[in-house]
DNA sequence: CACACAATTCATCACTCGGTGAATTCCTTC
DNA sequence: GAAGGAATTCACCGAGTGATGAATTGTGTG
């Protein structure tokens, strides 16, 4: 707390100062909150107890931040260690719900959820960050929980487990709705670990409720009226 | 095109000018597309062919702006519709197949998704565009959703069900991760339905994967090693 | 025709933003 | 202990933001 009374003298401050890590922290928690484009270098700043041009000297300007403020090593790193398979190889019966246990625990966390949330509020408005955001998707998620599933539509049952994952941290972290957000975690898993599961090892294009093969053909014929089919 | 040539004479212009028309036009597509914080008055104006000043002429500010351009009575009875039971009024077989297939079609229309678009892109940013979007989903989807679920878990079913939809838009409309993005509805339909499904209608407290009930009381036992439990 | 009012444009205001360059102070190394 | 570089602060710049108020020109009503 260096503001108020001593009118900060200028230069270098004895010792060392942690200064880098500070902007790094206040950085982290003001993308998350705000999103890339509404953070502003000055809150950073200020919150960091820092001028704001230091921000441009450890860094080079608000998108390198933003970069250096978004790597997750130890989310990548979590997350690969628990989406290894077991020891066998082949795909277990409980991915699903191993996936949902395990995003539940590591975003009780400190830091990940953080740098989480701030790539996704950044991927709603910034273009950049939404192709951070689809390339971890894809690179980290997705070649790690993908390689052991049936070739056909791999892609896909990626994507969709993907999609459930991403409108769950909404709702239990960013939206905070009610019923899932204060939820605990053997209860989500029983929720949406079999989602995971089906998405990840059913047959995805059989017809929807009746699990049983064979009246697979039969489009279902009337229900079509439900819906709105022509436009402008 | 009054920019250029003619040095746009003062005054009012003669005629009809449906200008408060293309402000919301223009409004809903910048709303939609940047979101309300990065979205700037004088760029409705400039894309509406208007001077900046109309835009507070008309409406008062960019909030009222925002709200005015965000009201979507057309998205609300498209969904009211669509929602309405079957004329008996007991949940029916395929109503997850429903949902999406509604949504799906839904948001291949013109203006809906806009305004949809644009409250989820600003509601990662702003506060209060969040509490529309939540308003807005508590009110008119989970009211008339969720009124024939049975009675235990109802809130958990309608928030399960809004948290795989929210995903599953995310991944098609805004951030474009592309299995999903580019799907014809039908096979969207096969995927996601059953989930919706089963949130709305299955046990959701059951063990993850055998639909059988009678081994729900045992635990999965050394499983939880893949778990990190503990944390700081 | 005259008058109230609506529609439009212009010239600003007060702010905030990201970014730059120089000046000052301290640490490290010779 | 002098030199070089790192850390810090200050004073700015140009651009963009939402907003305001006055001036100008048309429409509609009596």
């Amino acid at each position: 707390m260096r503001e108020g009374q001593t009118p900060a003298r200028r230069g270098r401050r004895p010792g060392r100062s942690g200064t880098r890590e500070a902007i790094l922290r206040a950085a982290r928690r003001s993308f998350s909150e705000r999103g890339y484009d509404s953070a502003s270098l000055r809150e950073i700043a200020t919150q960091a107890e820092v001028d704001p041009a230091l921000v441009h000297h450890y860094f080079r300007g608000k998108a390198a931040l933003f970069q250096a403020a978004m790597r997750m090593p130890d989310l990548e790193n979590a997350l690969t260690q628990a989406l290894q398979p077991e020891a066998g190889g082949v795909p277990p019966r409980q991915v699903g719900e191993r996936i949902v246990r395990m995003l539940a625990t590591l975003w009780s966390d400190r830091e990940l959820p953080r740098t989480l949330a701030g790539l996704m509020r950044s991927a709603a408005t910034n273009e950049r960050a939404a192709a951070m955001l689809r390339e971890f998707l894809g690179q980290v998620v997705l070649a790690r929980l993908g390689r052991d599933l049936p070739e056909p539509d791999r892609d896909l049952r990626v994507a969709l487990v993907g999609s459930q994952v991403f409108g769950l941290l909404v709702a239990r972290t960013l939206i905070k709705i009610e019923p899932i957000a204060s939820m605990p975690v053997d209860e989500l898993v029983a929720a949406v670990g079999p989602t995971l599961q089906r998405y990840l090892t059913a047959d995805l294009r059989g017809s929807a409720e009746n699990p049983s093969p064979g009246a697979r053909e039969t489009r279902p014929p009337a229900d079509s009226r439900a819906v709105p089919s022509g436009n402008a």
